[in-house]
DNA sequence: GGTTTTGTGTATCGCTCAGTACACAATATA
DNA sequence: TATATTGTGTACTGAGCGATACACAAAACC
């Protein structure tokens, strides 16, 4: 074969991750990923061929390693009101606890939303396949916990989320208000288990 | 004194306005200013100083005639209900309306909550503001439409808007079902008045 | 009408950007 | 060990960026 790769994949997709989550795709430059990663940038577009397919790589360890596994609170112990709780807690704790610089404040794929989705069909996909995750998740939650109005609900809970991302760099303390909003709508709508 | 300007002022900044709106800040450069106001470079730089003074004077023009005229819906007329119902409706036109490609779509601030908000003070004030001068309308109009419950209903629909604009480009469909669901609780909060 | 003051047009600045060319380094195979 | 193959470092490209310098145009004031 040849010389091997000197630098582990999913460390660096990482940092450049965090890097774009910081500052966005376009403001993100070359200089930027050169310093996140420790890479020199033969290197990136000898592994990623692109600046793009670096941040396409990044959005996919994003979606791996940060919304699904909170994704999965949802959907899986089949816990329906409990899940729903855990959900919405993560978030909060989430916000909460970075501190208020922290490059990993927000949300990736809404920050993409309102920027490359704009105007770039494939990043519109990517965040439009997140938000049709985000509902059904909500809504499969709901309906195993026995709400009529699984889709209203399902939609006023993703749109508490969202905007909670989108606020958490404007306003973490509105941020964290409306995730308790949402944890308020969901104990009200399913009466604690009596212990 | 001197030479007159030759440009109206206002619509100028107006055309600025729309292209900031469509491609945000950084993504709409001065050569793209230079074609949608019609100004030379060296105009633009004498009346506004710079890319962000020029920036700066569209986003009031953005509060002045889209986004206050729609919260003025909400406090006038002393409404209560039918004033919520006014507001959502007139956002659902607005989404709903617009060509799929419109540069208007969405909301000027929204994208600025998520692009130049991130790391800037400035504009991070002017997003905060607007999303507390929201919140209280929303407030308010619940307030005397005699509803408990006030601040933890305006966050709801605070989020169902925001979401909703944050949506406009990328899932207009879902962006109105977000609208439609605000309009659906607020029916369901106030009982229609018979005729 | 001359002068002063202000707006506009042209041409260019220095800088940063994403991307590339190419020599060199390192290792797997033969 | 020789060679082929692949990763890395250095230095650079052309393009686009925001901003500016400066000459010229036009209107108000004396």
């Amino acid at each position: 074969m040849g010389r091997l790769q000197s630098f582990e994949r999913t460390t660096v997709v990482q940092a450049a991750r965090d890097l774009f989550w910081d500052k966005g795709f376009e403001a993100a430059s070359l200089a930027d990923l050169e310093g996140a990663t420790g890479l020199k940038r033969s290197s990136i577009y000898h592994a990623f061929g692109s600046k793009r397919g670096l941040f396409d790589a990044a959005v996919e360890d994003y979606l791996d390693t940060v919304i699904r596994p909170r994704l999965r609170i949802l959907t899986e112990a089949g816990g329906s009101r409990a899940s729903l709780v855990a959900y919405f807690e993560e978030l909060r704790s989430a916000v909460h606890a970075l501190p208020e610089d922290s490059p990993r404040r927000g949300c990736l794929l809404v920050n993409c939303a309102a920027g490359l989705a704009g105007h770039d069909d494939l990043a519109r996909q990517v965040v439009d396949g997140y938000r049709s995750e985000l509902i059904r998740s909500l809504q499969d939650a709901l309906h195993t916990a026995g709400s009529d109005r699984a889709p209203e609900r399902a939609r006023t809970l993703a749109s508490l989320g969202m905007s909670a991302m989108l606020l958490a760099r404007v306003n973490a303390t509105e941020s964290v208000a409306l995730l308790d909003t949402a944890l308020d709508e969901i104990r009200a709508w399913f009466p604690a288990p009596t212990p």
